[in-house]
DNA sequence: GCCGTTTTCGGCCCGACTGTTTTCAGTCG
């Protein structure tokens, strides 16, 4: 079974246990909703965990659980999980997917009507509301029956289910909003929060906050948003609108005094808050958006904190980059005072992988811009150095002297071109193709020609994961190899990525001395923050490219940057961060 | 049912909003 199907499967355990009793069971509730979210979440197969018996690495799978899963694996069913779900029709864990609907509506719904059947329910009970049947039963009314009508035809049409944009759109669209409300005069400040703070390669909704003494008008001009498409909810202190595209909106208020706890909560994330609560809490502290609560003494006043890091200095706590709050362990480490300072932009000296128009004549698509536009964006950028890496000549239209000759010719242009240009260092790469057998695309002779090559997989995506990581090992291998371009491969939204085996990888680039790249591209953002967190365990170097084929795209680093961030690198785990001469090292040492 | 820098027992985040209600239940983040 998918960490997907599991991940359902606990939820509609929890649910079950609403439906029964949701008082008696509260706690198994909130466990099997955690184990439902911790398996979400997961990077590798729960499945692998079971084979290697490791279940218990799973934080939010504890003792029970972890025994429920081998029955399920060895048997392929559980009989705890049957007893649960027991005289509760599927057609509700059909229901319970659909946003707005709960267990205790479902349940009430399918009862009422015996809607029996999980393949029809969608139909029958749309069917069923256009019949005016539903304002009838006890605790609904006209109004309920609307939104259940449009939330069950939004979810058949394919909305609620939209696709998570990618940080840089999300970023984008979160920026004009955030002008339009800066443009309002009640507005003191207003900021992105949520996972665009927290900078996630994709991003579900929007979140912003804004610090005004006046909410109601803010909240009035907020909902009269050009682009809102509807208006979702509004109330005295926050409000949410869907805009075009059907990406929804939050919008949260608080007067300047509580900006500090109010940039905490709706940063999130979810995971973190909660964790951070019940660290307060052991404390005598009771956390919300509002400030902090004494709960040890009597009639005490809320204290209000105008910024974030007197909030989290008053838990104790050092403050924490919006990237690392995912509760991985980071509340922990701040209260030792020991969190690791991150990486940032300013520490990058040099970009890597930039594709020119140089006509080198390659197997994939060439760069727009010429190797002085590139050169003069790396200087604006403040790097001290630039490698670039066009695709190798294509194997199918050039023989191998051909491609030697190609290679030549284009390593002379860039001769002529450093003699004029005394600001940068410019760096003879190529992006080399990995063959399907590991074999490099092009020969020992003109990998000699160059200062160093960056390989990756631009074929045969589909190979099992034994096979694909053997590939990669041995495009790796070769002496003239230093970076594994977009390890994984993945194209965010249309391709998933190869599989690999990591610690494997991870052991040959550490022994051998090659650089895992962070591919800042906004579809890629490949490797992903949690590998680049065991990567960096792992004590294996990292890289952070743009993979920018034009001048403009060379400022998306910082996506890489923040990636890297998510996965708690440090300057000291980034190859690019070195001066010049300490890389120049590191290039030529074996 | 999970978990541990006061705990292997005894805790378990906090609040907003909506609709149907006259004080609350359900859902969401």
């Amino acid at each position: 079974m998918s960490n997907r199907e599991l991940a359902k499967l606990f939820k509609d355990v929890a649910a079950a246990y609403v439906i029964k009793d949701e008082k008696k069971f509260r706690f198994q509730i909130i466990a099997y909703q955690k184990a439902s979210d911790a398996v979400s979440n997961l990077t590798s197969e729960l499945q692998d965990f079971y084979k290697e018996n490791k279940l218990d690495l799973v934080p939010g799978i504890g003792k029970t659980i972890a025994s429920h899963l081998i029955e399920l694996f060895k048997s392929g069913k559980v009989k705890h999980f049957e007893w649960v779900l027991k005289g509760i029709p599927a057609s509700v864990f059909v229901l319970i997917d659909i946003p707005s609907f709960g267990p205790k509506k479902a349940y009430k719904l399918i009862k009422e009507f015996k809607l029996i059947k999980p393949n029809t329910v969608i139909n029958d009970l749309i069917r069923i509301a256009k019949a005016g049947k539903i304002a009838k039963l006890e605790g609904f009314g006209e109004k309920s029956q609307d939104d259940i009508l449009r939330a069950l035809s939004e979810y058949k049409q394919g909305k609620g289910k939209t696709t998570r944009m990618v940080l840089p759109y999300a970023y984008e669209v979160a920026g004009k909003i955030v002008s339009y409300l800066k443009g309002f005069k009640y507005v003191k400040e207003a900021i992105a929060l949520g996972s665009i703070r927290r900078m996630t390669a994709t991003v579900g909704d929007i979140d912003i906050a804004v610090t005004t003494n006046h909410p109601k008008e803010t909240i009035e001009h907020f909902t009269s948003y050009p682009h809102k498409e509807r208006l979702m909810e509004k109330g005295e202190t926050t409000a949410s609108i869907l805009i075009s595209g059907g990406v929804q909106v939050d919008l949260m208020t608080q007067p300047p005094e509580s900006f500090g706890s109010l940039l905490q909560h709706f940063t999130g994330s979810k995971n973190h808050n909660v964790h951070l609560r019940e660290y307060a809490l052991k404390k005598g502290l009771s956390l919300s958006e509002y400030g902090i609560r004494n709960l040890t003494k009597k009639n005490q006043p809320l204290s209000k904190y105008d910024n974030e890091e007197k909030f989290y200095n008053a838990l104790g706590l050092n403050w924490i980059p919006p990237e690392i709050r995912e509760n991985t362990g980071e509340i922990e480490l701040s209260a030792l005072y020991k969190l690791p300072k991150l990486v940032e932009q300013k520490d990058i000296k040099g970009d890597l992988h930039i594709h020119s128009n140089f006509p080198i004549e390659p197997g994939h698509d060439l760069g727009h811009d010429s190797i002085e536009d590139m050169a003069a964006a790396a200087v604006k950028l403040g790097y001290e150095y630039l490698g670039l890496s066009e695709h190798n000549p294509s194997i199918s239209k050039h023989s191998a002297s051909d491609i030697y000759t190609l290679i030549k010719i284009r390593n002379e242009h860039i001769e002529q071109i450093k003699s004029k240009t005394k600001n940068i260092h410019i760096l003879k790469f190529l992006e080399v193709d990995i063959l399907v057998n590991g074999d490099l695309a092009i020969d020992d002779k003109c990998l000699n020609l160059l200062d160093g090559a960056i390989v990756s997989i631009h074929s045969s995506f589909n190979m099992n994961k034994e096979d694909m990581t053997k590939r990669i090992i041995k495009g790796l291998s070769h002496p003239k190899t230093k970076i594994l371009a977009h390890p994984t491969g993945r194209m965010i939204g249309t391709r998933q990525g190869y599989e690999l085996d990591f610690q494997k990888i991870f052991e040959f680039c550490r022994k051998y001395n090659k650089a895992l790249e962070i591919n800042a591209w906004p579809n890629r953002l490949d490797l992903t923050d949690a590998i680049i967190r065991q990567a960096i365990e792992s004590k294996v170097k990292l890289v952070i490219n743009t993979d920018s084929h034009t001048s403009s795209q060379m400022i998306l680093m910082k996506y890489g940057v923040a990636m890297a961030r998510r996965g708690w690198a440090t300057k000291d785990d980034i190859i690019n961060t070195l001066s010049y001469s300490k890389f120049s090292e590191w290039l030529k040492a074996g």
